[in-house]
RNA sequence: GGUCCUGUGGUCUAGUCUGGAUAUGAUACUAGCCUUCUAAGCUGGGGAUCAAGGGUUCGAAUCCCUUCAGGAUCGCCA
């Protein structure tokens, strides 16, 4: 349509030759402002007359002679709007809808992409980091998979060190006795607190520390003892995560990773890049350590080996680089991890990029930030006072039943049907709020705002498709079809629906091209927006008989389109609410 | 100190990459709309020096420079 507009005004404009027309002309943001806009400021100069008097002079020239498929064309100051014809508009997204072609959305660019999250922490239960960063991860790869992209699930735990042997300590010290039953928690919250014992016990008694180090060499000579209790508490950690990834719908990996098996790995890697001599790959003289020496401020020197030859982090994660890399030779490995580890990963790539493994280009940080409390204080994991994931999804939960029990409609439901319809409005709830910001924003989190359902929300989503639901159940047609549908029979507000309904492939596009959920979720209150504007004004059943079918056939394509949407974003939907 | 990120009505937020018309919505406040397809909805109102200053441009929230504020990070920790 762009086009033959383009190919249009070139053939009738006069000294238009040196203008983009396809830069140019652009989108306009307000509805009455028509289709397509093409501003005139350009021509001004080429033409020695003002911008609004070239606007209004084309227009007089240009509507005698406007492609069939444009309805209108109409200066407004220096601008120069068009309108389509929207008969041909409604038609084809109609029909696209009915045909489920609109689902099939097909990348620019589509690519084989490794994913590794949430990766992590085995000391304690998820949070709401985690939260935020699943929610995220799910997204992106729902969005990567409907756009044709090939997608790896891979997740590194992060099973050793000094804080999981904290965690062991407090369990000795503190809790050998009992087990999870016995103090009714998951079991990846009695590890979580037998860890935030042991620290708060570290203020108190400062050997403490001493001997959680101890452990962790007892840990690396692999001593019997100690590695019964790191798996048995690791144990526990798994099986308290089992469930919530099942609640967060995280579904299997294609690969897990294990920092406990990688940790001391790599240093072969790093051997041979400052034998075959790799840019910046040394030894440091004076201790022996290895080292890249970027020469710049901005990275200065990272060191990838210790004096005594054992590794570093950044060692693993080289190790583990080139493991991803051998077995799958993606062309781009996300690693979706909070923003505060943005240095580590771009130094990570630049070295990484030096050993022939994919810089920059092939590597990428979906950074995200930071979930704070209401009042713009840090959650603080150490003293335990984090919001955990469990407990939030089942507040949520929790109040949405409240909710359904204050309403006639669905006070009196069987006890089953209303938990389910609880369950996927609190899930809906939290996982929109989540994902209707730019990832990279920080975010306070405020539980009553959260627990609020009206405005840019998940249930005001899932409320627009159950009252559609509704309204198709009360019409009782089973065969509502674009055949004997006059499309030039739809009103403002309708082609306005509809037009937004047309544009649901590029929020989809625009979210795979710039790894952006947020651009479904803003796509789909859009949507909900302008139906709702049209409902209010628009009777269906019972309505003007003349228009009940192609209103029936509009209102069924808006709710594919939601509940598409919201697949997406991992909601469901509900018939009923 | 170096580097990076962020800054849009009281609060939250879209738009920034790729400059375009009166800056998008939400929330809170306020005035209305339910004997009518679900009011978790809709309509109206007030509320913004787009952090500040300068530059480029016919045109800047958007690009460039400077400054300010907040945050992160800069270890032979992970």
């Amino acid at each position: 349509m762009k086009q033959i507009l383009i190919k249009f005004l070139q053939e009738n404009i006069e000294n238009s030759e040196s203008l983009d027309f396809e830069k140019l002309i652009e989108k306009p943001k307000q509805a009455a402002h028509g289709d397509f806009s093409f501003p005139c400021f350009l021509l001004s100069k080429a033409l020695g007359k003002p911008p609004v008097v070239i606007a209004q002079d084309l227009q007089a020239k240009l509507s005698q002679i406007l492609p069939t498929q444009f309805s209108k064309v109409q200066a407004m100051g220096p601008f120069l709007n068009f309108t389509v014809n929207s008969g041909q508009i409604t038609e084809s997204i109609l029909k696209s809808i009915e045909s489920n072609k609109f689902k099939d959305i097909k990348s620019e660019n589509p690519q084989k992409v490794l994913i590794e999250y949430p990766s992590p922490n085995t000391n304690k239960n998820l949070h709401i980091g985690h939260v935020r960063n699943i929610l995220l991860g799910n997204t992106l790869i729902n969005i990567l998979k409907a756009t044709g992209n090939q997608v790896i699930k891979t997740s590194i735990n992060n099973d050793r060190g000094i804080a999981i042997c904290k965690a062991m300590m407090g369990y000795q010290l503190f809790h050998s006795n009992d087990t999870p039953e016995s103090m009714n928690l998951k079991p990846d919250e009695f590890v979580a607190k037998c860890y935030v014992e042991f620290e708060a016990e570290t203020k108190k008694d400062e050997t403490l520390n001493e001997k959680a180090q101890a452990m962790l060499v007892k840990w690396e000579e692999n001593d019997k003892q100690t590695r019964d209790l790191w798996e048995k508490i690791l144990d526990l950690v798994y099986s308290g995560y089992k469930e919530t990834f099942e609640n967060y719908k995280l579904g299997e990996f294609d690969e897990q990773y294990y920092e406990s098996q990688i940790y001391d790995k790599g240093k072969e890697i790093v051997e041979d890049a400052i034998n075959s001599k790799v840019e910046g790959f040394k030894y440091d003289e004076e201790s022996g350590a290895a080292l890249v020496d970027f020469e710049n401020e901005t990275f200065g020197k990272k060191y990838l080996l210790r004096g005594d030859g054992t590794t570093l982090y950044m060692t693993q994660d080289l190790y583990l680089a080139k493991l991803k890399h051998d077995k799958y030779n993606a062309d781009k490995y996300v690693f979706i991890v909070g923003k505060e580890q943005q240095y580590h990963f771009e130094v990570l790539f630049e070295i990484l990029g030096r050993l022939g493994l994919g810089g920059a280009e092939k590597n990428y940080h979906f950074a995200y930030g930071y979930v704070f409390n209401k009042d713009g204080t840090k959650f603080s994991s150490r003293a335990g006072n984090v919001v955990g994931a469990d407990w939030l999804l089942k507040e949520m939960i929790e109040h949405s039943k409240q909710n359904l029990l204050g309403k006639d409609l669905t006070k009196d439901l069987p006890v089953e049907e209303l938990n389910k319809r609880a369950s996927i409005i609190g899930y809906g709830a939290l996982a929109f709020s989540m994902l209707n910001v730019n990832a990279l924003s920080d975010m306070k989190f405020d539980m009553d705002k959260a627990l609020a359902f009206e405005g840019e929300t998940g249930p005001y989503v899932q409320y627009t498709y159950a009252r559609i639901k509704s309204i198709l159940r009360k019409a009782n047609q089973n065969n509502i079809t674009t055949k004997d549908i006059d499309f030039n029979n739809y009103n403002d507000s309708e082609v306005q629906l509809i037009k937004q309904l047309g544009e649901f492939q590029n929020a989809v596009l625009q979210a795979e091209q710039k790894f952006k959920p947020s651009a479904i979720s803003n796509y789909l209150i859009r949507v909900c927006q302008s139906f709702n504007e049209f409902y209010q004004n628009n009777k269906i059943v019972g309505g003007d008989e003349d228009k009940l079918q192609s209103r029936l056939l509009l209102i069924e394509s808006t709710s594919k389109v939601i509940q598409t949407g919201l697949g997406l974003l991992g909601i469901e939907t509900l018939e009923e609410m």
